[in-house]
Formats: structure tokens, sequence, C-alpha cells
DNA sequence: CGCACCCTTTCCGCCTGACGGAAACGCCCT
DNA sequence: AGGGCGTTTCCGTCAGGCGGAAAGGGTGCG
């Protein structure tokens, strides 16, 4: 029987199939959790982790468990999506954790979701369940419906029709709450979202423009704990600032690219 | 003809080094380039890269041209072996950050290499060659030697018997002074390399203990002007806080993982 | 305007090297 | 000792990868 026929899977999908199993749920797999995940025969999963490690794109603890190596860690960490971004960002991302010593965060859209990119956090700021390289729902979050705000009419449409996910009671769900905040993202760029992922955090945020268009591509948030809400009004200012720092950044590099 | 025998490149290998073509120097790289660089067939690579691309670990641009894919860098950025420390490092690097403004850098040793984990820069800070995700010879930088002082004996001779790369007129090339320098790193800790990549940095570098054995599994290091050397000194101190609440940090927290 | 060059994409028949079942190995726990 | 579980090795079969070649597309030059 093997792979069922209809599999579909090519031999470079195999190979991708394997590294998808590692996941921030699960930084570290044995040789048949990823057979299992995988769908294919421990026999190959071990060929194929074995070819990946020779080439140190795994690396194995001493438990005999495998995990991401440090070499495809490197490869990735050039990917220009995050790479640029961060490079401009990362000097205004310092000035805005120094002024406030919250959360300072950066995320860019893939379709309907949003990937944290970078993240700013000292002793002082609030403990987070959003790392970087994890992904959201954009609806979830105040930095998701910025983008969102700013993204093609077809993903608003695509994320206002799908059911919204409660995270807190106080998670907005109905479509037209959502359509209404878009509106008022677009109209006052800074947004500030109240408890919708968390009970404990009140977040701020505001588009990033990327490249000489001037699409937004990305956006910048500030995590607060959600009792020292006030704080999220002072904010605004500082936020603003650094969002049009970095685009200016950004559009500087785009031009002097070309 | 085809591969020329013993080639050995099995398909996974050909996923990979399709993906290493993708360094610092070339984050983004046209079929033909990949082909060329890979060795394989157009055709063959192409295969490939589409494969790659609908998985999202390639993605492309809008001259046609290939780079990493958000997909990729996602997993890779589970990494253990970054992940954990960033995690660890990070307050303590901001910490440090906002005391001096100057360049905040982590780094891990790889063989004979040292790889740039993660950095901290801001407006203030000078510029650096040195990117994340990038390699250097142990021997080449103030945060290498520090590795290197505290790495196996095996290691160190080799790193030693190899010839050894002047960056600067400063640069120490000569084994013994090495030796010697390697020496005083394990009685000082904190390290003070002076021009040794750039004419124009100074770097403090002290180990991080990662995982509870003790072992130096990091660096972490201040540069800053060389014009402006004496604030070196001032930096031991705060350094060598930030390194022992790290490695504190990273005991804790492989002690409660267990 | 058309030709020439280069890069990309598609096609296809040959054959290699990937596949997975099965058996051997090693480890831990009972 | 024995059983159970996870890993590693082996090998015959055959699907799927391979690359040459040709078509397609875009750009710049004569």
């Amino acid at each position: 029987m093997s792979g069922m026929g209809a599999n579909r899977v090519t031999a470079a999908g195999k190979v991708l199939q394997v590294l998808a199993v590692f996941d921030r749920e699960h930084p570290s797999r044995t040789l048949s959790e990823i057979a299992q995940c995988t769908g294919l025969a421990v026999s190959t999963a071990h060929r194929v982790v074995a070819e990946l490690a020779s080439w140190g794109a795994l690396e194995r603890a001493e438990d005999g468990s495998w995990h991401v190596g440090l070499r495809l860690w490197e490869i990735a960490s050039g990917c220009p999506r995050t790479q640029i971004l961060r490079d401009a960002a990362l000097p205004f991302m310092q000035d805005l954790y120094e002024a406030t010593h919250e959360n300072i965060q950066l995320a860019v859209r893939e379709g309907t979701e949003l990937v944290f990119v970078e993240r700013i956090a000292g002793h002082r700021s609030v403990e987070l369940l959003t790392m970087v390289g994890t992904r959201f729902p954009v609806a979830s979050t105040g930095m998701g419906r910025v983008l969102l705000a700013h993204a093609p009419r077809e993903f608003q449409e695509e994320v206002l029709a799908a059911p919204l996910r409660a995270w807190t009671p106080h998670t907005v769900t109905d479509p037209r709450t959502l359509r209404a905040q878009l509106d008022l993202i677009r109209r006052e760029q800074v947004f500030v979202s109240d408890r919708q992922l968390s009970e404990s955090t009140v977040a701020v945020a505001a588009p990033v423009r990327t490249g000489r268009a001037g699409p937004v591509g990305a956006a910048l948030g500030i995590v607060v704990a959600a009792r020292g809400a006030e704080r999220a009004r002072g904010l605004r200012e500082p936020l603003l600032r650094a969002v049009h720092g970095i685009s200016e950044e950004l559009g500087r590099r785009a031009r002097t690219a070309l």
C-alpha cells in the first residue's frame, strides 16, 4: 500500500514535511514521532533525517531526539522578509523600549495570519504568550487588525467571513464591530486593542510602510499590562514616531538599493 | 555523463544544496544562479525550487529572483540552540544596551567558527560588519577567543595550528601571543579585544555558561568605537554581571525543564 | 522591425536511487 | 531472562527523479 497512491509527496516534499514537524510546541522530536507526523515509513524518515543531519539542518540531542540545527537557522535567518525589516526597525524599537520598558513587537502578515518577526522585552515587561516565529489569526490581535485594515479588500472579506475566535470575554468577534474597528484604524493610524488575546494585556499598534510604494507590510506594537491600561494613551505618540521613522528608513534603503 | 558519477547527491541533499546558496552576500538569486552554484541541471533546479516554493520555503520576488521564504524562517526560528539562548539573554542584553547604548552581541561556537545569534544596536551604536546569522573564524574576534579559551583542547589546537587571518594591522596572528591571550581569558573572564576585526572597533567579551553542567556555550560582547576605547574598561563590570545573570537564568531553565 | 541572446519553463524516455517491509540491534523496565 | 519499544541496517523492486532538448518569453541591439 505504502503512499496510498494520491499522496503526491515528492522527495523535496518529504524533506519539508520532516522540517515542518518542528514548531514552537515541538521544538524537539524523536524519529518515530517524525515518522508518525509525516506519515512516512520509519526507515524513510530515518534516512531523510540522517541526511538532513549530515548537512547540519537537523541536530541530535543527547537523548537521541532531533531538533532544528544551527545551519538551517543560519540560512533562514537571511530571509529578506524578516531581515530587512528587523534591520531597519531595531534601532527604533530600542528607543521605544527605552522610553517605555514594555514589550515592543514587530509582525508581518502572511495571508490571513500574523507572524511575529521580532520582539524586545526586558525584565520589567509583562510575560507574553506570543513568541517570535509564531502565527496568529490576523483578527485576533491589535497588530493583526492594523495589518488587516491596510490589507487588500479580498483578505479583509475573507477574514470577516470566517468565524472569529474569542480568546477572552473581551475579544471582538462580531464582524460588524470589527469592520468598524478597521475603519477607525485607517482613520487614526494608531489602534488600542483592549484584552483581545489575553485578559491581562492591552496593546497599542501602528502600521509600518515597507518599500517605496508605501504598502503596509508590517505592524509595530507595544504591549502593556491591562492594569496599567491608561499608559496606552501616552504611548500613541512615541509609537507613531517610531513607525514613521521605520517606514522612512525602509523607503530610503529600498531607493538606494535600486 | 550527468552528475559525473561520484557526486553522491541524494534528493534531500539537493534540497539543502539549493537552500545553501542563499547566504548573507546573496540573499536573493535567480534560477540559473542556483543551478550554477549547485551544479544541478537547470531543469532539476527549476523543479526543486518550484517544490520548495509551493511549500513556502522559498519565495519569489517581483523580478523573478528567489529568496528564503517566511515559512522556512518560521521553522528555523525555533532552533533551540539559538532560541533558548536568545530568550534567556535578551532581557540582560537590553539592560546592557540601556546602560551603554553600544552594540550588544551574542554568539555561539560551531566547530572552529563563531556564529552571531543576536544583536542589539541603536541609533547611537557604531556600524558593524557582523550580522546576525553570519560566521567568522573563532580566532578573529574577541567573542570568538572567549569561546575558544573555554572550548575543548582539540579545538584550540586545531585553530592554533591553522594560519590566522589578519583583518587589521592589529590582529593577533602569532599563535604564541594568541595562546597567552587564551590563558588570560581563562583567568580574567572578561576580555578586551582591540581592533582585531576592524580598525574602528574595540570589543569587550565574556563567556556565558549554558546548561547546568556549566559548559561555556556562548559569548556576550559589547562593541564600542575604537576612539572611545577607554570606555571599554568601565564595561567589564556590567558585562560580567550580565553574563552571570544569563548563565544563572539558563541554569534555572535547564533545571526546571527536567 | 526583426534578430539574437539569455533566462525560464515544459516535455519525455531512461535508469538510478529512493522506498518501505522486515529483520537485527540496543535499551529500559519488569 | 524476557518482553516491549525505538532505532538502525539491509535489500529487491520500481516509481519518480534526472537532465537533454526544445519551446516560450522578455529585452536590447543592430
